[in-house]
DNA sequence: CGCCTAATTGAACTTGTTCAAGAACTGTGG
DNA sequence: CCACAGTTCTTGAACAAGTTCAATTAGGCG
């Protein structure tokens, strides 16, 4: 499956030796609040700083000149920004729930972290993640029908927010339909529709707009991958008699 | 105007400081030739090696599982490529046009990187010049039109093979329309309507199809930054009278 | 000159967008 | 606890952009 973009951000994870160590490094900075819809820091900002998200949910986005919007990612609790920035914001960072974050500035992030085992292998090893999250997006994004790519977006979130896709699994779409729509380059009304259609086909149910149920976890594997035969077989033509009877 | 990616690439100023350093990199390394066509490296490849394009046009690929091709950068003289990856290729590097190139493994690299002035500079700022190209990418190609993406891609070419985007300049697209369409996410046909458009508007002219000369250079930029006004202005409709007779 | 491939052009079709209602959810106050 | 208001989400219908399929034309190269 390809996965989505972790542009400019990384999650380590939870508990590895990574994330223990890069914990640390935040251990004695202030807990910060940043109600929904506020902002973290701006594009074209000059700040140095570096954020760890500990509760809540971060959208990333540039604004094209004629106005639109793209979300270049999402950060989920325990993910990091500005590990590899330069010296300008190349995104605005905003909350899109309430989100508790810590931040500690470059420099000092710089001087802590040479003297952690980690060095060489946090130094190199986060650009390439990034990068290869960023190809994967890219990817995804290029080739797939709005179906896939809201496929693919619930089997995001699902691995972003630590659940399995098997049946039952229930997950919180924390971001509203016009991000998603922003991230995938569709607009809100298809990504209503494409969700609508994964719930008439019984690959999902709703309990809410937010709240998503898998009932058919290999079909939205399937899709999510790119599977052009389930793609046809499950999301074209009006439901099937049988199952809508 | 935003830059298309240099995925897994680079380049480095010609005569610059760093460029020149990586450059002494390479000089005891024989220089390979490599057909149209023919593969330099593939997907999960093992090798480690590191790779100066010194003439010709090389493009980088991955394929969907459903065979679909997304051509993720070209590598024009002067640039690198192997400088981020990891232990896996993420694509598959082919000769477009009759290549030249030079090629030292990934230690001997690093061995002589680290007795270069460069090394923090070098290993820092390169991953990111990556991130931020594959992030603009995104950008173009998720929220703009074929026009845009075509002119873009034109603008481009210019930059990166070192012509200036004025009025007579001459630009060689050295790839066939097939790599141009898998690059923007488009297909051919769409790709030549676009390129015709271009030509019946005035913008370009064309001596077959890959030598094209600039003709209008700040409405090829203007549409390049996706500035809607001149695109629907320019673009759509059929040919103004005045222009047709 | 003539062949073979790549590029262009045309027409029908598909997919996603746009514009316009309508329904459902969230949060607030009675 | 329910009703109301504002917003978000969903759905429908007309439209536009790009794709697909099918010829046709133009270039490159022997």
């Amino acid at each position: 499956m390809y996965t989505f973009s972790r542009t400019d951000c990384a999650q380590q994870m939870p508990g590895s030796e990574v994330d223990g160590c890069l914990r640390d490094l935040f251990s004695n900075a202030a807990i910060e609040r940043v109600q929904p819809g506020h902002g973290i820091f701006w594009e074209e900002d000059s700040s140095e700083d570096i954020f760890l998200v500990l509760e809540g949910l971060v959208r990333l986005y540039r604004m094209l000149p004629d106005g639109r919007r793209v979300i270049v990612g999402f950060l989920f609790a325990g993910d990091y920004m500005g590990l590899s920035w330069q010296e300008e914001r190349r995104h605005t960072a905003e909350a899109v729930s309430q989100v508790k974050l810590q931040r500690i500035s470059k420099s000092q992030f710089y001087d802590r972290v040479a003297r952690t085992p980690l060095q060489d292998r946090f130094a190199h090893s986060q650009p390439r993640d990034e990068m290869c999250a960023a190809q994967d997006q890219m990817m995804l994004v290029l080739r797939r029908s709005a179906d896939e790519r809201v496929a693919a977006f619930l089997a995001f979130v699902a691995d972003r927010t630590g659940r399995t896709l098997d049946k039952g699994s229930e997950l919180r779409l924390a971001m509203p339909r016009i991000d998603i729509a922003d991230y995938l380059g569709l607009t809100i009304e298809t990504v209503s529709r494409s969700i609508s259609k994964l719930r008439d086909r019984g690959v999902i149910s709703l309990n809410g707009p937010s709240r998503v149920r898998i009932e058919k976890p290999h079909m939205l594997r399937q899709l999510a991958e790119g599977d052009e035969s389930v793609l046809e077989y499950v999301m074209s033509k009006p439901i099937p008699a049988a199952v809508a009877a």
